[in-house]
DNA sequence: GATGAATGAGTGTTCATTCAT
DNA sequence: TATGAATGAACACTCATTCAT
């Protein structure tokens, strides 16, 4: 997940020096989303992070300063995963109902491709999201909202949905569907005997989520 | 697990000591559900635990032989108190569209009122939900699809909602949006600077909730 | 020094776990009195302290808090074996000079039988003299300067010593004469290249404090 | 403190590497003087040390091998310090009881305003005083000694002093009693309420130092 | 059933020191 | 010389668990 391209072919300019700092604090936040998206922050070892890695448990607190300052710079890193991939396409530009039916289906793809992100924001709702309050680029997360905002805008402005729905609403339960499938996994396959993280599982619920959001928005019947 | 059965139903005067025995379970489980809650399985602290209590340290481990045996039994008590609320209700007796909209409503209300209970299946998925495995009740929980299904197919019989609708996928999307909105209350409330916790906030959501399923199954338009 | 009984031969009454307990708190004190005083605070190893106990390093956690918890403990209890010698001898009842000459005696006496004693309060000077001033019993050490006054003032009334005299300088002459030669006495071996802890200089020494505070007090010449 | 001279004037221009150079050295072992008096040999920190400078740790290394070489250097300039202060005074010209006042007065001042040095010379009999034997300029520490004696004899002769006074004893004495003021000062200001910095007390203290060790050498009385 | 003491493996963190550039 | 990165041993401290009473 998450090409870090580790590999430092560069010997190049002579900046190996920097290049190697760089690789290292890489290498860290990799290895360290994998342990704090399997584990919490709590249940992660800082011993195990150092170990899995090809430098010595001191460049943790060297680089990072602490195991929390570690664990932020990873929430950090999965939050801007997140944003990027969302802020990829153009909703604008497409007519409403498929920019929509296009926001919902890379909301659902952001999460499915990225679980250790999805695992981590979980463990930070057990504590309470204390960590989040620091970080910046979280802030703009919000703007997911916004976008939500023009195409129901649009939508309603054509006729194609109706008019008076919730932006912040729709965003929630187009995040919530996302999130929830990810996140929960574990408990599904367990209670209902499926293979939850199959290619034709996920296809199926990424269709019914998007079923879902439109059924909430359209305005006349789905087909 | 857990049948630790100490009883000896001497009802007459002796059964003092067996009342002292189960309170200290209860009063245990109580304080433990908190814990783990607030602070997921690894961040939990048996003394923490013990110290909120009546009771010694000692006895989490006469009772309940590990912390994980006592987050089990948590667990287990847990999905008790869903399953008790969500089958509180005769659905059947319903037109498919009310009970419908029940359902969900009620499903909604179970997760608002029991967010411990939330927050320890959050912390259960992060594990991957290895103990969950070795509990018996929570199998049933699949009843709840079950009774979905009943729904939805009298609602197809009835014309008053779709036919094909896959009962468990529907299921799926009224647990997402329920669990979604009281797991992340966190780091929702830092973005978007509501107060996710209040009770017009709550309602909001409640009511989106309801709608968004109901857009999903009827068959003409909701109004 | 500073006798312990850690022995416990005392089945008797049947308060062997409350003796074991107590035991083990002396033994750390005891251990860890020779530590700090042979490294200071900073030098001292929690895990060596442990080491040369029957006990584990977590007690000193359970018993104390922490290293410094420790520390503070040790250095109480060696402000104690202090006041107790000093506070041994009657001076009141004696002639003034003899009570003088008595009193420097006893206090040489208390620092070269208490070396450990003398070298925590040369750590604590180092660290600023911080942990001494959450101890109480160290409060009551300014009784020494009560002490001399009384004498002082008695020699003034009888004609034995010079009037004028202030308590406090004359007690600071005392104590310093005392603790500097069993500070320093590692810096003094070397470079004077006498065995400054054979009982010979130290008897000596113990002569020309005496004498040097006599001097200093004594009305007419002193012999 | 003790003025570094840091100014480079460097009058030619291919001394610029050495001058560099010895002011390195130099810097480092003002602040690392600091360090240790402050926190000991074990509390110091070779980064701290390194962080107050304009150089980087690695200089430590280079100019001095090692944290313990770094302490040595500094001893050693704290005995220097000590010796050239001690040295200034002609007393041989001098009648024999001012000479001795005057060596009294000034082995007080030094202590006085060299506390650093103090309360190095403290952690070093902490440490046993193991450090110190490698130090050669410390040898000549007992050239103190040599001077007391000279004095006494001299006072001896002209009847001014007592005869058969030891003036290592003397010596200890005028030391230990300037040094116990100035390295306790932390525990005293807490015990007797006093501000034992303050240009009063030390002008007091000074009086007093001079009076007791006049009064033990003086043939008649003291007045 | 209840209590305080004890255990030992492990947990996050620090530090003197070295190395490559 | 000077600098940032790296090392690894050690360090203070914690925790689930057990035991004796």
């Amino acid at each position: 997940m998450s090409s870090i391209a580790a590999s430092t072919d560069l010997k190049a300019n002579g900046s190996r020096r920097k290049r190697d700092s760089e690789a290292t604090r890489a290498e860290l936040l990799e290895v360290a989303t994998e342990e704090f998206a399997e584990k919490g922050l709590a249940g992660a070892r800082v011993e195990e992070i150092a170990a899995r890695t090809a430098t010595s448990k001191h460049m943790i607190y060297y680089h990072f300063g602490s195991k929390d300052g570690l664990y932020r710079a990873v929430l950090e890193r999965a939050y801007d995963e997140f944003r990027l991939a969302e802020g990829a396409v153009e909703y604008d530009s497409l007519p409403p109902v498929e920019a929509l039916a296009a926001l919902v289906g890379a909301t659902f793809d952001v999460h499915a491709t990225h679980p250790q992100v999805v695992r981590i924001i979980m463990s930070e709702n057990i504590n309470h999201g204390q960590q989040i309050r620091s970080i910046d680029s979280f802030e703009q997360r919000s703007l997911a909202v916004e976008t939500m905002r023009r195409i129901l805008e649009r939508g309603a402005a054509d006729g194609s949905m109706h008019a008076g729905l919730d932006p912040l609403q729709v965003h929630l339960t187009v995040a919530g569907l996302s999130f929830h499938y990810i996140a929960n996994v574990h408990t599904f396959g367990h209670v209902f005997e499926i293979d939850a993280h199959s290619k034709a599982q996920l296809a199926a619920r990424r269709e019914e989520v998007i079923a879902t959001v439109l059924g909430r928005c359209l305005a006349g019947e789905e087909s």
